[in-house]
RNA sequence: GCCGGCGUGGCGAAACAGGUAGACGCACUGGACUCAAAAUCCAGCGGAUGUUAAAUCCGUGUCGGUUCGACUCCGACCGCCGGCACCA
């Protein structure tokens, strides 16, 4: 029934251009929702996602404001080059079907997004620009090779992100993911550290428990570096601790095995089999197995010594797979005594344990311990600090250190480097050339885009390289510098840079000079509403933000936030909680919700079921009451016409005062929770409106066009099509959406009379209805006439009174 | 283990600056309309006791506490979900 009608309007909204964003705003609003990967079609998530957007933008537009809502393509990524492989499809027809057909779907959600500013990112129009945004960073002196130990998923056959890693598995194919030593392209994200931290405190707007994700993700700590010195060699090396006031506990320091020193001290360690055939194993082992808390730690002495610079003993050096090489120096100095893993390690290998901090009021005996004391106590053992609260040790001894120059302050983060690089085709290729006379050369900004070549020549099939590297077409070039023969950089970016910058290119999606134009980004940055899944929180959001601030360092924009405010929207789940797949054979698909019900009730339905923020379990059970609702609203109101009724509120007859209450009432209510975010108790409050005005509209109403208007208008945000037709019916030419939203009358919301529940000893026993603001004396007196009441205080004693106006009376008798 | 979040009818959920628990909807039950069904409309719908009534008692994961009054605040615990996970 409702298909002709949606058709209608959504054609109208499409050719008078309601969309559009408009030029010259002057009163901004960037509403954006996190764009999609097309991978086949939009699922019911992505339904829910850009609905709960397209809901603020009519409420928005409805309010007046220049609201810039684009949508776009995540478009370059692995499942494009699986597909080639396995259906022999090229990436690029595969992802541009996918997107052809996923944004028929959106234009048939009549999701209100201006098409005209569609970007793609695997499109070279754009990928030119990610490419420009690698050489900003090159620039920067952000962006650098390093040879170091890498995620790597042998499933995939590419390197991996540390935020792709999952639980020690592969993001995209759950594989547990490996440690190779490669040489890759880096980007120094760890130089934004401390900024991402302390800008989390300015985005009020964004959920707490994202910021705090983002904060462990970082996970600053402050420490102290202090330096050891190798016995009989020249060498040192630093531990990094949180502890200093533990050092003269040490009795052991140990190596992680991909220490770069320990290679270096291979020659020279008594123990050099031994350690070798440790180190060789140990970077074997899969980061989960290693990372297994509670599993046993192992390791392998040096045979060397290393000096401990405060009270110069000699400390054995092992190697240990406990020891992380890439957090802190990758160096730990061992206190058994007071830190757990040390303990384990030392009773496992006989080591020894020194009590250097008392708890108050006793003292520790390590034969005795069966766990590291790890709270803070008096410091023992420890030369000219015995004595010394622990708390206040860590700060002197870091002095004491400092003084003479083998300590120091120092801040650690958790935060890696961000490893861009990808042994893949369908990604944006790496603008560098390496020369062999001129080393790495950016190729210049007037030679983007680095095209990637036809996909007809490639051979996908993955063998842990990059397919362009065998395409001499692709890789051989000439120096931008000497003009010498070249190869081009055969990887591919991470497709997190992709989106990275996204959000900026919306602006001026089609500028062909620039990114961007200063002008455009700063008339619509920041973004005022960002809409999207949490699942994101420590990936893109992350990138998201450092990308935005090193383009502001550069002077590309004003603000160095992003988004000022944040919405995550729940996950949609099966009727049994869970997670739709193509696997489990369980997708609920929106184009076969809006075959059989319609946008409109689809949009009411998946809006009523749960709050928006909260996990959604799918039932098409639920439709029933939104098309029940909807088809009770076409009912009441596609017979009325004209224009508002002119009247004076004293003069309405009671029934039509209380409606008009009522519908005020309501509109308050949408208002507030539309803002709130709470569409769910939003549609419930129209339904329970209507319901107030009976089982068909009634017709002894003085105010019938009042009335429909304002309720339509209250609708459409929520159910756009239906009530833009019975807009259209009651005389109106223009668009519902160009009309203002409803303002409620705040006299209105005062009833004439209010229900005061009546209480005896905090039990209910009664309600009375009284003129609002009646005292309390008239209250009391009111309910002490009811018989029910009396029977409760006749014969005791009224001890005590609390009246809380217009809502309760509480007499406490005794 | 640490950090978040959440536990309310048969189901999805409302209400929390402490103040009538269960709005709204689904399902269900009864009735009206109909030859009948569907649709629609009306009524009921947390549990227990109860002469189907009146009424009373119990009820927001569990156990305690604060309060005239607790789903809401505090303490301990149990369960589920998400994030991090040997970070020195």
């Amino acid at each position: 029934m409702f298909s002709e009608i949606e058709a209608r309007w959504r054609e109208y909204w499409e050719k008078t251009g309601l969309y559009r964003t408009p030029d010259e705003p002057k009163n901004k609003f960037y509403l954006l929702e996190m764009f999609a990967y097309p991978s086949g079609d939009i699922h019911l998530g992505h339904f829910r996602n850009y609905t709960i957007g397209d809901v603020i933008w009519r409420y928005r537009k409805m309010q007046g404001y220049d609201i810039l809502h684009p949508f776009g393509w995540d478009a370059f990524g692995l499942p494009a080059e699986q597909a080639a492989i396995k259906h022999k499809i090229p990436p690029d027809k595969w992802t541009f079907s996918n997107i052809e057909r996923s944004r028929d779907t959106l234009r048939r959600l009549s999701i209100s997004y201006d098409w005209d500013r569609e970007i793609i990112t695997a499109s070279p129009d754009y990928y030119r620009w990610t490419q420009w945004v690698f050489l900003k960073l090159y620039e920067s002196g952000l962006v650098y090779r390093d040879t170091s130990f890498v995620n790597w998923c042998p499933s995939c056959k590419t390197v991996l992100a540390n935020e792709q890693v999952i639980a020690g598995r592969c993001w995209r194919c759950d594989s547990v993911v490996e440690k190779r030593r490669l040489e890759q392209w880096f980007v120094r994200i760890t130089a934004y550290a401390e900024r991402l931290l302390k800008g989390l405190d300015k985005l009020k707007g964004w959920p707490e428990n994202i910021k705090t994700m983002q904060r462990n993700w970082i996970g600053k700590s402050e420490g102290t570096e202090i330096d050891f010195k190798i016995e009989g060699t020249d060498k040192s090396f630093s531990v990094f601790t949180t502890r200093p006031d533990t050092i003269f506990g040490t009795t052991f320091v140990t190596f992680a095995p991909e220490q770069p020193l320990v290679d270096e001290l291979l020659p020279i360690m008594p123990n050099r089999e031994e350690v070798e055939k440790y180190v060789q194993q140990a970077l074997l082992k899969p980061e989960i197995e290693r990372s297994f808390e509670g599993r046993e730690k192992d390791g392998v002495f040096t045979g060397l010594y290393a000096i401990n610079p405060y009270n110069g003993e000699r400390v054995a050096i092992w190697v240990g797979d406990y020891v992380l090489a890439s957090y802190g120096t990758g160096v730990v100095m061992a206190v058994p005594a007071h830190d757990q893993r040390d303990f384990e390690f030392a009773k496992r290998y006989g080591l020894p344990i020194k009590v250097v901090i008392n708890p108050p009021g006793c003292s520790l005996d390590p034969s005795t311990m069966d766990a590291a004391y790890t709270e803070p106590g008096i410091m023992t053992n420890s030369g000219t600090f015995d004595g010394l609260p622990s708390t206040e040790g860590i700060r002197r001894v870091t002095e004491y250190g400092e003084e003479r120059g083998f300590a120091r302050s120092k801040v650690t983060y958790k935060l890696r480097d961000w490893l861009i690089s990808r042994q893949r085709y369908w990604g944006a290729p790496i603008p560098v050339v390496h020369c062999e006379k001129c080393g790495i050369v950016p190729v210049p900004e007037d030679a983007l885009p680095v095209l990637l070549p036809p996909a007809d020549k490639v051979n996908f099939a993955p063998r842990g390289r990059s397919p362009l590297e065998d395409l001499p077409e692709f890789m051989d070039t000439t120096c931008p510098v000497c003009g010498g023969a070249a190869r081009r950089d055969p990887d591919t970016m991470d497709t997190f840079v992709c989106s990275s910058w996204y959000h900026l290119r919306y602006t001026d999606p089609k500028n062909e000079g620039e990114p961007f134009s200063k002008r455009n980004v700063n008339r619509w940055m920041p973004v005022d509403l960002y809409i999207g899944g949490a699942e994101h929180a420590t990936g893109h959001l992350l990138y998201f933000r450092f990308i935005t601030k090193l383009l502001h360092d550069l002077g590309y924009l004003d603000v160095d936030e992003p988004a000022i405010a944040l919405f995550n929207h729940g996950m949609v789940l099966d009727a049994n909680g869970a997670v739709m797949s193509k696997s489990k054979g369980n997708v609920v698909s929106p184009v076969e919700l809006i075959e059989n019900y319609g946008v409109d009730v689809a949009r009411i339905g998946i809006l009523f079921i749960a709050p928006p923020e909260r996990e959604l379990l799918w039932s098409s059970e639920g439709l029933k009451g939104a098309s029940r609702f909807l088809e009770r609203v076409h009912n009441f109101f596609c017979n009325l016409s004209g224009n508002d009724e002119i009247f004076d509120f004293d003069q309405l007859p009671d029934v039509d005062k209380l409606r008009y209450r009522k519908l005020h009432w309501a509109i308050k209510r949408v208002k507030d929770d539309i803002e709130n975010i709470q569409f769910n108790t939003a549609v419930a409050a129209m339904m329970e409106f209507l319901n107030t005005l009976g089982p068909r509209f009634p017709d002894d109403s003085s105010i019938p066009n009042y009335i429909a208007r304002r309720f339509i208008k209250l609708l459409a945000p929520f159910a756009p099509h239906l009530a833009e037709e019975i807009w259209h019916r009651m005389g109106e030419k223009d668009s519902i959406f160009l009309s203002p939203f409803p303002d409620f009358d705040s006299t209105a919301l005062v009833a004439e009379t209010v229900t005061i529940a009546i209480q005896i000893n905090g039990k209910l026993r009664a309600t009375i209805d009284l003129p609002p603001d009646s005292d309390e004396e008239m209250v009391v007196s009111s309910a002490l006439e009811l018989d029910k009441i009396r029977k409760y205080v006749e014969g005791k004693r009224i001890v005590k009174r609390f009246y809380v106006k217009n809502k309760l009376i509480n007499i406490v008798v005794k």
